[in-house]
DNA sequence: TTGACTTATATGTCTAGACATATAATCGTG
DNA sequence: CACGATTATATGTCTAGACATATAAGTCAA
């Protein structure tokens, strides 16, 4: 056993050698596409057993710094492309993160047979009930953002009967029905008469619009459009990458 | 040895463990909080060494699926808030994959020393030298996007001498400067009299601005403001979860 | 030159153990 | 009952092997 580089390991060994080799590609020691060290070379460096080195090549596989190819070695991915992580959270997690009172105001909720547009809305071919929501979020008594939301029943059978009077219908469907993916589409737009008079914000002012379609496996649960004025909201995303 | 469940292993055996935990978590079979069951349970059922069900567990743990609590077991992560991956492209890569030529001109550029706003934007405290540069992007000679850009030469000396009038920094820093961390910030402003005239559209449209700071270990790289016609662009975020 | 076959090799997966360590649960004591 | 000490236990890490498998590289014949 007797370790190369011992060094008094505060972590352990496989996080080591793994932190060791993030280090060098993230400052650039190891370019893109650089060859890393063959798995019997870092168990000779480091003097420990294979499974250890490969612990830490896999996690570092896993989180998409590094490719491996088989009888070809391990390498340096380049930065395929600048993906950024958007936390978009419940928005009254959000609201009271921020340490203001959050407030909720439903505005209408009607349960219909899907017209042409809802299902074109929902991406379903089949004819079914919907129930279609207006509601208002606001920090402080301030109106923070205006929910449109329509829910397919067919998935969500439950939401027929839920109170949306008290809670959101986004805490509801966190809460209870499990989603497998999602897809968020952000865009701008200015307020026209009825925006701007739910927001309580000026004719022509900006506002962001954020489209999110929910599905579990492959079945669409609910499309929302939420807008917030434009100037006192933001989307933050922070990210890593090589 | 005699697996409990053997049927066919196509995929490997601690991948059909983690898909088989996996698939219980997303259908809400294990809602969050579940207990899921301890690793020598998972040894018996599936007949294998503790490693090999380790390393599904811990995998699981890596994407955030499940937690991990010696002594107690392990559980189902409750889905802590909705996160998207925003993939946000370099600009050109953006509009060649859209299958529209793209257009690149260099607006101003200077060479110049942090000005007070300069060094807040940028995050620094230290005075140095900074590129600043405007430039803009068009898709089938349609303005596409107004870049504004701030590059710390102390942290990118090479950009003091590349010639952006050809390529976008965009590109170039992408390519030549590793980078570790960065933040968006997205937000919806109405075009001003520069910006209508820039991207061609009308006093008081809406746009969509990504403001991106660029670090590598805590040291700032660039910071740049990029500003689209909100009714023409759009981000696009999938993303999955539990 | 090209295509088909062979070989060497790096990674992929797995085993049957081991000791370390954090911590939930229990037990004892003031 | 409250609180500190003890114990049991699940995960965390690691070893020294093994065989599987994809594939880069080399070999040879058409």
């Amino acid at each position: 056993m007797s370790l190369a580089t011992d060094a008094a390991d505060k972590p352990t060994l496989y996080k080591r050698i793994r932190a060791d080799i993030e280090k060098r590609i993230l400052t650039g020691e190891w370019p893109p596409g650089h060859r890393i060290p063959f798995e019997h070379e870092l168990v000779a460096r480091y003097g420990c057993s294979r499974m250890t080195v490969n612990k830490a090549l896999s996690e570092l596989a896993q989180a998409d710094l590094i490719e491996r190819r088989r009888r070809a070695g391990s390498f340096v991915r380049r930065p395929q492309h600048m993906s950024a992580v958007l936390k978009i959270a419940d928005i009254r997690a959000e609201i009271t993160a921020l340490g203001r009172a959050y407030g909720y105001e439903l505005i209408g909720r009607k349960l219909r047979t899907a017209t042409t547009a809802d299902r074109d809305r929902l991406g379903v071919r089949k004819v079914g009930k919907v129930v279609a929501i207006t509601c208002r979020h606001s920090a402080d008594k301030v109106p923070f953002a205006i929910e449109d939301r329509l829910i397919d029943l067919a998935s969500v059978p439950d939401a027929a009967t839920a109170d949306f009077s008290r809670e959101p219908p986004g805490s509801w469907l966190l809460h209870h029905v499990p989603w497998t993916e999602a897809e968020h589409t952000i865009s701008a737009i200015v307020a026209d008469d009825r925006t701007a008079d739910a927001l309580a914000i000026a004719v022509g002012a900006p506002c962001l619009v954020i489209d999110r379609y929910t599905w579990r496996s492959a079945r669409t649960i609910t499309a929302v459009r939420l807008l917030y004025p434009g100037d006192s909201h933001r989307l933050v995303a922070r990210f890593k990458g090589g």
